[in-house]
DNA sequence: ACGCAGACTTGATTTGCATCAATTCGTCAT
DNA sequence: ATGACGAATTGATGCAAATCAAGTCTGCGT
């Protein structure tokens, strides 16, 4: 494992705290690996052994029933996922996916139930990251019960330009199939949607979508702080902040090689 | 405070666990206060001082966005309830309101923080607690983006025939119109889904649902251990289940005066 | 270059659910 | 009992989104 790994695993919230013993182990322990595009990490129903700690690529949780499929989130480095089920020692609810190649930190769940007992302030940041987890699924409900399709799309672009720059174009992060999965539509659906959000001065070419009258799309979007968070995602980490990572992404750096990462909260 | 509300507090999986200092501590500085029905006890948007314990009453947790409104959860004694919120010292995502009389215990947010840095075994009985909040958020999304509301409803029914008794017949809790805002539809339309069910062997009487045909009733509604929790809710408190409280409602009492109380998980 | 496969878009149709409207039923206050 | 209100049901209609079906565009391997 390289010490720059070991780095900006240091600089996650969930471990920015913790006692220098309690990252030793857990690094210790953990086994880097990586993996091909499109791989299934883990499937829903299955014990959860790890910790995951994605370090690059896209990872894509969902969920399945009766043949059908969800999209529950979509992460990107540098996020940890599947701590729920690791404190809990339970099945995993989600499957994972890897959507790029990936590279990923797996640390013993048995090594961070311990490293909880033996060290407060580590059970306290991981308290913290859950309760920021679950602040972001309550925002995500919100959304889907009190919004339709091209509302929830709206407010989508309205975030990514929040945390990207505030600039008036934007850049899709993952295939519009996949997005509108997460949107909790289907892929017919969000490219009317799209076509909806012309009348209000957005218009995309491939996966780069200008958004050309803010105040019209803020006027269909109505943004709400007590849903959406649209803290901007580049700079130093907050420890203090909300850790609400799940709207639709977790982490976000700021380009190739770049170390700064930020909260949503 | 009585006694006996201190007993089931303290039989509460949060504080089960938790040195006795802390629960001396938390509950010293707490008061127990009565409020009416249809109360609001808390507002979106609102910082959160206190963690709430429901000992006695129902309590609806609901979400607004642009004057539409979606009940998230209903809860039953004994919960507790924002512990998210006051482990972040955020503003609350929901509003609180009091479907019935209720009897609500409210300890102050920064007891329970301290305490959080204090007793590490109460920091790792609130990192379990919101793991099992967060995985019945989980289950919820993936019902609400999975199912169509005909199916919702089956399997709701048939959660609460587990959590009950597993007889044929079961009591509805709440007015059928706040079940229709938990299952995410209008209230004509869980009429027209009880209806639809009639062809499964359901009939409705005021509360009361008869389910004629379980066998019938189960191919429709298709549950899933992933989806739903089928656990019986009546015995002692497991302290290492699962603590998924979330799915629709947390504990339920065996009856008037009955201590025992299980987990969902 | 060519052909193929998968992503995306667009249109036609169907389905599910919300909305609007009217009526019944039960509960409570007078 | 009577009237009044809110909850629940039922029917008619409209809208949003899923589904089905072509078709275009793009990237990729041969």
């Amino acid at each position: 494992m390289r010490t720059s790994d070991i780095e900006r695993v240091k600089g996650l919230p969930l471990f920015a705290d913790a006692a220098p013993d309690t990252l030793r182990v857990a690094t210790a322990g953990a086994h880097l690996q990586r993996f091909p595009a499109n791989t299934m990490l883990l499937l829903e129903g299955d014990p959860v052994d790890f910790l995951y700690v994605l370090l690059d690529g896209q990872v894509e949780l969902h969920g399945t029933w009766n043949d059908r499929e969800t999209t529950l989130a979509i992460l990107r480095p540098v996020s940890t996922f599947i701590l729920a089920a690791v404190v809990l020692d339970a099945e995993a609810l989600m499957s994972a996916r890897t959507l790029d190649r990936c590279e990923i930190l797996m640390i013993p769940g048995d090594a961070i139930r311990t490293a909880m007992r033996l060290d407060p302030r580590f059970a306290m940041a991981v308290s913290r990251d859950l309760a920021g987890c679950y602040r972001g699924l309550v925002r995500t409900i919100k959304n889907h019960k009190l919004r339709n399709s091209t509302e929830r799309l709206a407010n989508y672009l309205l975030q990514l330009r929040a945390a990207d720059n505030s600039g008036s174009v934007v850049r899709l992060h993952h295939e519009k199939r996949v997005l509108a999965s997460l949107l909790g539509m289907t892929p017919e659906n969000l490219s009317r949607a799209f076509a909806a959000l012309q009348r209000h001065g957005v218009s995309v070419h491939g996966a780069v979508v200008s958004l050309g009258n803010i105040g019209a799309l803020e006027a269909l979007a109505k943004p709400d702080p007590l849903i959406d968070n649209h803290a901007p995602r580049i700079g130093d980490i907050i420890a203090d902040a909300d850790a609400e990572i799940w709207s639709s992404e977790w982490y976000k750096t700021t380009g190739p090689g770049a170390e700064a990462a930020k909260r949503h909260g």
